[in-house]
DNA sequence: CCTAAATGGAGGATAATCCTTCGTTTGCTG
DNA sequence: CAGCAAACGAAGGATTATCCTCCATTTAGG
């Protein structure tokens, strides 16, 4: 398939690209089984052509995930290319997944993983599993600086970005938006070992029952 | 409505409450969009019955919503009468409310809060701010504890339990459970105050890649 | 400039879901 | 316990959403 990819024509690898993209983003809103017309129609690209890279929705989802593995990759290094401790590479690396709402495709590629193995020579599996070895290198060490509380492993983490990221249905992307960073934060202290008290509140503008209504408004 | 319901045969009392249990569940599992038509098979009742009952689904959700409000109440209720501290009241509640699910359908709720103002008198709205208050009541009473981290309010407590309850789409309903229950875990550390330190980890056994994978396994 | 590669959109096929109609069953009241 | 109004379920036509192929046209690149 990679070879493949690199004998395209310029516009066709171009149009492969983006329609990956658009493809992550517009599954995340709706899941795997949003209309492909509505992902052709927001790539810019006729739906022929979507069908012709992609013969059926099963190897856009996994093309999706192999390309959303390889972008957590990069921001995991980095992470820890730009920040001399571990806990803070973590950190910068979940605020990141959060942000690109890269975790999404994640539950949906998950099943896929065992004929992954036989279909494909497990390029899938093989992936994840390297990038889960390389964030336990990085939890580990985090946990030894003791930053990170003891008793959490990257599943942990993994599975939190995912529930995170996850928009809530019904209500608008904005408020989407407020909900993720206030639960993020939520979620950051629970991983962190240092001492807390009742005294020290957390450091962040919490959401009140009128914003969220004016919110609700707005989207109405 | 009220008033209406009180006026139906004995039977159609019945199947009436068995489909808005049913539409929980079901909304929980596929969103507020799922056909009808399985509510009505999984609630024993035909179709008829269901559309006789509620004339669109609009109608249906608001009637989930707020029979799904009464519940938290009565669970608000009881936690805050079996347990003298409101720390464990609270933490009783959330897992309770995990466990029910309930949270489920009210970011789907929650759009519906103004029309809800005009049509009804606004009976969601203001069973909402009701439970809001009683919470909020229940929160400070946890934080003068000392045991509820400041900085933290109702709505955050009310949005991290929604994001925990939601099941991750494709993985089985088993599966979705022990995430949940792993998150939650997490998700209670980052409420408390106690001081917490790097040599005191999480009490819980953590979940393991092959453990998910086994469960992958199955579910396929 | 020429050719093979790539494109887009129309539209028939299929499937999912809606929601009404109607003959049958059942709770309840007198 | 009889009779009637209320309630029921299932079938199926109507509607809509989505799929995915076909083919005339455009474009990249040697």
């Amino acid at each position: 398939m990679s070879e493949n990819t690199a004998r395209l024509r310029a516009d066709a690898r171009r149009n492969r690209e983006q329609i990956i993209a658009t493809a992550r983003e517009v599954f995340l809103e709706q899941g795997i089984h949003a209309p492909l017309e509505e992902v052709a129609r927001r790539a810019g690209v006729g739906i022929a052509t979507l069908y012709r890279r992609f013969p059926d929705r099963h190897t856009l989802v996994q093309q999706v995930a192999l390309d959303s593995l390889t972008l957590v990759g990069e921001e995991l290094a980095h992470a820890t290319a730009t920040h001399p401790d571990a806990w803070g590479a973590l950190v910068q690396l979940i605020r990141r997944l959060v942000e690109l709402r890269l975790s999404v495709i994640m539950p949906v590629l998950l099943p896929g993983l065992e004929e992954d193995a036989r279909g494909e020579g497990g390029a899938l599996k093989a992936r994840r599993n390297q990038l889960f070895e390389q964030m336990q290198q990085l939890t580990r060490t985090a946990q030894q600086e003791g930053q990170l509380r003891r008793g959490i492993n990257p599943i942990d983490i993994w599975l939190g970005v995912i529930k995170l990221s996850r928009p809530l249905p019904v209500i608008g992307a904005e408020l989407n938006g407020l909900i993720i960073d206030q639960q993020l934060e939520l979620f950051l202290g629970s991983l962190h070992a240092t001492a807390l008290d009742a005294s020290e509140p957390l450091r962040r503008q919490p959401l009140t029952l009128d914003e969220l209504d004016r919110h609700l408004k707005m989207a109405e």
